[in-house]
DNA sequence: GCTTGTGTCTCACATAATGGGACAGTAGTC
DNA sequence: GACTACTGTCCCATTATGTGAGACACAAGC
């Protein structure tokens, strides 16, 4: 009985262990609040995640995430040959740009963010690495979703998935022609203007074909 | 009985699963052989780690390391505020000398390099991010264990801790003088030269002192 | 001194993970 | 089609496993 989703094994405990850390470090005492564990349980999992290198502490004691996840996360990250290919063509785009700049993949029913780099300024879209947004709003959405109407085009939409911000995005293709990835730009539409389009359309496309470039996706010429 | 390391819990159990597939996607039977689970454990596993986003799966039904754990990583990664503040100086630091570029911490008795850039050129070192070296060799060990002999100075190792390798480390220092991190340098020797500090150091001691200033452990000023 | 806050550890208890084995689906071969 | 040899998935009796209240040690503050 009870086996539907939501908390009852080790294994969901220690990962409410995990999340409460990933927020920001927490003595014992606040993860236990953060968790609702009992003090004993939350001691044993945070330990033993420890003994795995999941978890470290600090001077304190404070419990926070270890450098195993380091490791974990960048080969998760290589899990998506994209995602290096992505790297030098997403960093020349924000450099253009000068706004944050990501790559998405479709996983299931939602899109998530395989590579991203955080624009200079102080006023910025922050979209984090992992990041799990929906289908249903999003210039990155749509391409993922529909495509653009022809080779060379993009997408933009303004204030879609959330309010003051503006992005414009454009398809990654295989050899085959499928999209397999979504470039974006994306800022606050004070600076990129109600038509981001105009002015990041261009440089958008110009890196999603150098990622399909370095890829191997397509030949360096065409 | 048998609650001393390695291998009895759930977590642990989970934990392999996660480092078998951190080496290489694996379906169903090869992660069995690789962890040496029975089928059906293995399998439980697999499937609830997936429901956590720690694994998820590709059009064949293969394992692999989920989308979670890019966040996860992420996140770990900010907990060191030096590894953000590192970012840009390395990448200078990298251009500069065109060989891979590293920031180590001590973490216990080993060092973990929590920032990496990786040389452009086709034949390089490549120490991963979130790795765990010896305090025993390399110039970056002898950094964060005995300091260098005076401000502005910096130390180099020739094959020390691998073979044909070379490297140039400083100190990173925080407001009260002490050493709370190395930066390094390292390529092959070939490219290095057997004094790669003469070529290097004065560019590595710069990225430090960039470092510093950047993460608020130094003024600006001297 | 007492009180209140830590983090750590033990141990009787029963919950929750176990894994052999059954099952269904897919190739490949004859 | 029938047989073999693989897959991945699921069940369920058994017991090893994790559980968590409570004891303990230590430190800080009245």
């Amino acid at each position: 009985m009870g086996n539907t989703v939501g908390g009852v094994g080790v294994l969901d405990k220690a990962v409410d262990v995990l999340a409460a850390l990933e927020v920001q470090p927490r003595s014992l005492s606040e993860l236990v609040v953060a968790t609702g564990l009992p003090r004993a349980t939350a001691h044993r999992l945070a330990t033993a995640l420890e003994q795995h290198g999941l978890v470290r502490r600090d001077d304190d004691g404070r419990f926070m995430l270890g450098t195993r996840l380091l490791s974990l996360g960048q080969a998760a990250a290589e899990t998506w040959p994209l995602a290096t290919s992505a790297a030098a063509p997403l960093a020349t785009l924000r450099d253009e740009t000068g706004e944050s700049v990501q790559l998405f993949v479709r996983d299931g029913e939602e899109r998530v963010c395989i590579a991203a780099l955080q624009s200079l300024h102080g006023l910025r879209t922050i979209v984090p690495l992992g990041a799990r947004l929906p289908l249903s709003a999003g210039s990155a959405a749509r391409v993922l979703v529909a495509g653009v109407s022809q080779p060379g085009d993009w997408v933009q939409s303004v204030g879609e998935r959330e309010a003051g911000v503006a992005s414009v995005s454009a398809p990654v293709r295989d050899s085959a022609g499928r999209i397999v990835a979504a470039v974006s730009v994306s800022g606050p539409i004070e600076r990129t203007t109600k038509q981001p389009g105009k002015r990041y359309g261009a440089f958008v496309v110009n890196a999603a074909r150098q990622i399909e470039v370095n890829a191997g996706l397509r030949g360096a010429g065409a």
